[in-house]
DNA sequence: CGAGGATTTGAGCTGGATCAAAATAGGTGG
DNA sequence: CCACCTATTTTGATCCAGCTCAAATCCTCG
């Protein structure tokens, strides 16, 4: 049995056996839910969290009038709402940007996990601390860059994040990015139009390939030197925590 | 003697009065922090984490060529570093954007806490879900909103903000806010000169009356409405946790 | 083979940037 | 109390990255 989970957080501390025999029994359930359909309803008050298992997940607000902000798209071992848990009520929507598998964790057993695994919970803590280091790395990119960094940016972030849970090809520097370009739009916060002129850009400069749902990355450097991209934020390596 | 760490968690949630007595037992060591110097290094691994206990601070993040983008803007009660404390090294600077002082807590005993208080956990571990929370909004606002109405969704959060600790005039709708536009600019991703021009059109419409340091909102209703401003985001209501 | 979504192209427009300079406001030392 | 220095605010003129609106093409899949 491969758990997401586990070996997301393998990445960031080691786990003692009985820590991942503990994490493995957190899914009380395990749901499909079909593409553009909320995995979580903005308001709601979620009686347990959502553990993404398969698939992309994207977290957005709208505006008054409609208009969408995804603030961070989620992947295979995300928790894509653990901070409902003690939030209570969401204070904005959860999509599936694919079919996605998905994992429910009654809230009830991340209070007993606060109760009795101090180590667990600070690691979990954690995940929701790098969540957050992402958000203001996009405040930066969204604010500083050109959309054509800003895009290398978040590609490099993707793959960084794909990589880490063993979804990239590292052979040929490639990762699956199952979206459209209007939600890359959203996510960039620029309109579709001008997420199809960056990407031409992009191509013209053989800065990346991305078509069947594939987005092949033929020189990093190039690419990261682009997006200012310096993975730090991720803090994805093995400390004691 | 007021301890607004005490004060911020008590609008979260019940505390008890042995929960009070560690919280107030925190702070091992205070010091003065002058404008313009760093609370924080970027890229440094600190040994506590800081509480602000009186003054305005921002994260903030720099692009390659020195450009900076503020994440977030702190007061009196927030921690501005809790998630150095499992992050270990730090992705972005922390600056006194006035004179501050600041209480150090030692890791040491944030590591007890989680060890021995989940309560307690649980509650810090929300401080820092909202500051998440925070910046997701700022996504959107920074994204989709004009720089006039991102502004009055700034003025309103910070209202609240400060209202939540007791700074602010209830009675004239009024808040410190020693700022320059030009770090108004820098967390709203806006040049000064642009800066200078909302305000202007806001003082126009008589949305707000800004000198001396201190903010005043004439009309909530209006600004509120202006900035899409719900403060459902900021989650300041005490249930239990 | 047809239909609805996704991508692409084109033409103009605009919010906010840039650059440069002037006016003000604080703060400091004499 | 004044003269001076520096940071901040304000004004003006110009520019451009990304938006809007509209239509065409291209997929994909029933």
């Amino acid at each position: 049995m491969h758990d997401p989970l586990a070996k997301k957080l393998a990445c960031l501390d080691r786990l003692a056996r009985e820590e991942e025999e503990v994490l493995r029994s957190l899914v009380a359930q395990v749901r499909i839910v079909e593409p553009r359909n909320d995995l979580v309803v903005n308001g709601s008050r979620p009686s347990h969290s959502t553990l993404l298992l398969d698939g992309f997940a994207g977290r957005y607000n709208l505006t008054d009038d409609g208009r969408r902000q995804i603030t961070s798209i989620h992947v295979s071992g995300d928790f894509v709402d653990l901070h409902s848990f003690l939030l209570k009520t969401m204070d904005h929507g959860v999509t599936a940007l694919t079919r996605c598998r998905i994992g429910l964790v009654p809230h009830s057993a991340l209070t007993r996990i606060s109760e009795t695994e101090p180590h667990l919970t600070r690691l979990l803590w954690l995940t929701t601390l790098i969540d957050g280091a992402i958000h203001r790395e996009w405040l930066l990119t969204m604010s500083r860059l050109s959309s054509l960094e800003q895009t290398a940016h978040l590609f490099c972030e993707f793959y960084m994040r794909l990589s880490a849970v063993g979804l990239a090809n590292e052979a040929d520097r490639s990762i699956p990015l199952p979206l459209t370009q209007g939600e890359l739009g959203d996510a960039l916060g620029i309109t579709t139009v001008h997420v199809n002129r960056v990407l031409q850009e992009m191509r013209a400069r053989t800065l990346v390939v991305w078509n069947g749902g594939r987005l092949t990355i033929p020189n990093w450097d190039r690419l990261a030197e682009i997006g200012q991209f310096n993975p730090l934020y991720l803090h994805q390596h093995c400390e004691p925590r």
